[in-house]
DNA sequence: CGTTAGCATGAATCAGCGC
DNA sequence: CGCGCTGATTCATGCTAAC
C-alpha cells in the first residue's frame, strides 16, 4: 500500500485498452493505491480516462501572499505593485487551473464528481474556473474551524473558514453518488447542511518531520476529508488527489475501504505521506456499510400484493382521513368512481394534483385502525430476503 | 426622506465640481437620502467620483433553475424566476458585473470598501471580477442561515449559507472603515469571525404587498445589513445599494445614523421601500455604539464523534445494562441484528418503542465503567466554545 | 383567553429508469 | 433524446384556525 509510483513507469505500465479499478473490479490498475511522483498536469495525462469516482484537490493558494508572488511553476513574480503584472498573475494561475481542471475531467467518470478546497485568494478563480469549463456545482460546502488563527492587526474579521466547490462534470451529469441517507441518520435525523464545523490539523494528527516542525504547511484534518468521502463516494471506490502533499485523501480513503491515487511532486512529501499511508488500519466490511433509504431498497410493485393476496380484489382503500375511497381491481390498479389506474395515478387524481405516492396515500383497514398500504411491503421484503 | 429621484432630475442637479455630503459635510448634497430610478450603471455614472463610504450590492444571482419544484407534500416551491434574474450566458453576467463594479469603483471614496452577496450560482464570478478589476478583498464572510429551506430531493446538502465578499477599491487603499474593538467588545471580547448566524427574513419584517404575497422575492434581514454597516461605517457616512429592491440597506443605515442612496428600476420595489424607509426612526447617539451578535446555538450531532476519531467505526455501544448492542459504522449510523440507522432509530428499534434518545440511551466503555455517549458531546462542545 | 394543531413558505441551479 | 411511469422527498418558523 502507499508505494511510491515514479511517473516515467506509470506510462509505461499503463496499458491503454486496460479497465482501471472499479467497484466491480477485484484486480485494480497498477496505479491504483499509489503515490504518483511528477507534475500534476502530466501526471494526469498518463491515467486512463473516466477511470476514478471522486477527485479531491487542494490546490496551492499562493497567490498574492506577502510581497512576494509564485507563479504556478514557482518562479517568483518581482514586480507585484506592477498593475499589468497583476493582471499577468492573475492570468497564469487562471491558465494553471484551467489545465488541471481538464485534465481533471478526463480522468473523471461520468458518474463522479469533483471536491476542491480554497480559500478567498483563490476559490472565486476556481469556481468561476469550474463554471466556465461546464462542471456543475453542486454545493459549495463551508468548512468552519473552531480554531482559526486571529487577525493579528485588527483591521479584518477573524478568517475562520474556506471553502469547499463540489461539481459534477457536466449539468447533465446526475449520476455522482450522494449518500444521503446515512448523512441524515448521522446527523441525529436532519439533512447535512452546507455549513460545516471542524478543528484545524494540530496535535498527534499533524505530522511532524525529524526537526519536529510541521511536514506540510497546509496538511486538511482527517475529519474533514472522511466527511467528504463518506458523503460522496462507496466503499472500493477510487478517490484521486492531484496535489497530495501529506496525504491526508490517502490515509482516510485507505482508512474507510476506498482505493487512493495522490499526484506529488517533492519527494519529502511523498515519503511523509507514503510512511503516514502504510500505518493506517483499514476498517471491516460491517463497519463500511453505508445506510441507505428506500431508494435503494428492492422494488415491489403494487399488483405483487394482489398476486400474493396482501390486498384482494374488491378490497376498499382510502387515504388517511377517510376522504376519498377507491376498490383494488384483480388487475393491481385502483377504481374510484369513473377514474380507474395505478395507485399512483388515481391517488393525483382524486385529489386534483399533478403526482402523488400511492404506496403512503392509500390506506387499508386493519382491526380498528388504517395503514398505509406501503406497510405490506415490508412483508414481502422480508419473504424474499429470506428466500436469498 | 426616502424621496424617489428621478435619474433625469439627478443628471441636472448634480453640480461637477460639488463635493458631496461627507462625515463633515453638514449640508449633503441633494442625492443623499434618496432613491434613483432608473438602470444601475446609468445612475452610477450620474453620480459624483469619491463621493460614497462603502456600497452593498446584491446583484441578480443568475440562478439556472430548470423546471418546476415540488415539496414532499405536492405544494409548489414559489422559486425566483423574475425577468431581472435571466441572463443568456456566464459571458453576459460577466459583462454585467464588470460594468456595474466599474461604475461602483468610481462613485467609491479611496477610503471606502465595496460589500457583495450571492451564491454559488454568482458569487464565484463575481470574486473573480472584482480581483480582475484591482479591488482588493478583505475577507469572505459568510451567512449562515438559522432556517434554510431544505433540499427537498435528498440530492444534495441542504443549502444553508450565502456569501459575502468584503473588498476595498485596491490594495493600497488601507483607509476603510473597519470598527475592530466595537465588534470584538460586541461579540463577548473575541474578535469577530469570518461566520455569521442570522435568521432568513421572514415574518413581520419581511414586506407584503395587499394581496399579503411578499414585496421583493429576495428581501435580506436587517440584522445583516445591521452588522455590515456598524462594521464597516462611521455615523453619518454615505452607504449605496445600486440593487435597492425592498429597500433594507436604506431602512438600516437610516435607523443606524447613516446616509444611504438606493438605485432601484422597478417603481413597485421603489415604491415599498420608500413607505418603509419613512417609517424607521433613527436611533439616538448614545445607541449607536455597541451592538450586540447572536450566537451559534450548540447542537453536536453523532457523526462528528465518528469524524472526530471519539467513538470509532467499530466500536460497540450498549445499553446502561448492557441489554442490548450495537456497532458503529463509519457512515455514522450503528447497527444492531439486520437492523441499521441513526442513533435514535436504532435505539427506539430495539426497545420495541416509537422514539428514543440515542445519546443518553447508548454507552461506551470506559475503562471499568459505562458512561452515555453524551458525555463525549462536552468534548467537542469546549472547542465549539471556542469557535462562537 | 390560552394552547395547540395545522398549514404556509423561504435566492433551489433538487429523480431515475425504461422504452 | 424525449416521453412516460414509478414513487421518493423537508427544516425552521410564523401565522391562523381550531379547541
Amino acid at each position: 500500500m502507499a508505494s511510491v509510483f515514479p511517473l516515467a513507469d506509470l506510462k509505461a505500465s499503463v496499458k491503454p485498452d486496460s479497465r482501471p479499478g472499479s467497484r466491480s473490479d477485484s484486480s485494480p490498475a497498477s496505479w491504483v493505491d499509489t503515490i504518483i511522483k511528477g507534475d500534476c498536469v502530466s501526471a494526469l495525462e498518463a491515467l486512463p480516462s473516466h477511470s476514478v469516482d471522486i477527485i479531491f484537490a487542494d490546490p496551492p493558494y499562493n497567490l498574492q501572499l506577502g510581497g512576494t508572488l509564485h507563479r504556478p511553476d514557482q518562479s517568483l513574480v518581482d514586480a507585484v505593485d506592477d498593475e499589468w503584472d497583476q493582471f499577468a498573475s492573475f492570468e497564469a494561475y487562471d491558465a494553471f487551473t484551467r489545465a488541471w481542471l481538464l485534465a481533471c475531467r478526463r480522468v473523471l467518470k461520468p458518474t463522479g464528481s469533483i471536491w476542491v478546497i480554497g480559500s478567498y485568494h483563490n476559490i472565486f478563480r476556481v469556481g468561476a474556473t469550474l463554471q466556465d469549463l461546464n462542471f456543475w456545482i453542486l454545493n459549495d460546502i463551508i468548512w468552519r474551524k473552531t480554531n482559526p488563527m486571529p487577525n493579528f492587526k485588527g483591521r479584518r474579521f477573524q478568517n475562520a473558514h474556506e471553502t469547499m466547490i463540489w461539481a459534477s462534470p457536466s449539468a447533465k451529469a446526475k449520476g455522482y453518488t450522494f449518500n444521503y441517507d446515512a448523512l441524515k441518520a448521522a446527523n441525529d435525523d436532519v439533512q447535512m447542511r452546507s455549513d460545516w464545523l471542524f478543528p484545524i490539523c494540530n496535535g498527534a494528527e499533524r505530522l511532524k518531520g525529524e526537526d519536529g516542525k510541521k511536514a506540510h504547511p497546509t496538511q486538511k484534518p482527517e475529519a474533514l476529508l472522511a466527511r467528504v468521502i463518506m458523503a460522496s463516494t462507496k466503499p472500493g471506490d477510487i478517490v484521486l488527489d492531484p496535489f497530495f502533499g501529506s496525504g491526508t485523501t490517502g490515509a482516510v480513503a485507505k482508512r474507510l475501504g476506498r482505493h487512493f491515487v495522490g499526484i506529488e511532486r517533492e519527494q519529502d512529501y511523498i515519503d511523509a505521506a507514503s510512511a503516514r499511508i502504510a500505518a493506517v488500519e483499514p476498517l471491516g466490511k460491517a463497519e463500511l456499510t453505508v445506510m441507505t433509504g428506500k431508494k435503494a431498497e428492492v422494488r415491489v410493485a403494487f399488483n405483487v400484493l394482489v398476486e400474493s393476496r396482501l390486498i384482494k380484489p374488491g378490497q376498499v382503500l382510502t387515504d388517511a382521513k377517510r376522504r376519498y375511497s377507491a376498490i383494488v381491481r384483480a388487475d393491481g390498479t385502483v377504481a374510484s368512481g369513473g377514474e380507474a389506474g395505478s395507485i399512483h395515478r388515481l391517488g393525483a387524481k382524486v385529489q386534483g394534483l399533478d403526482a402523488c405516492n400511492g404506496w403512503t396515500f392509500w390506506h387499508f383497514e386493519d382491526g380498528q385502525s388504517l395503514r398505509p398500504i406501503d406497510d405490506l411491503r415490508s412483508v414481502i421484503r422480508s419473504d424474499l430476503a429470506k428466500a436469498e
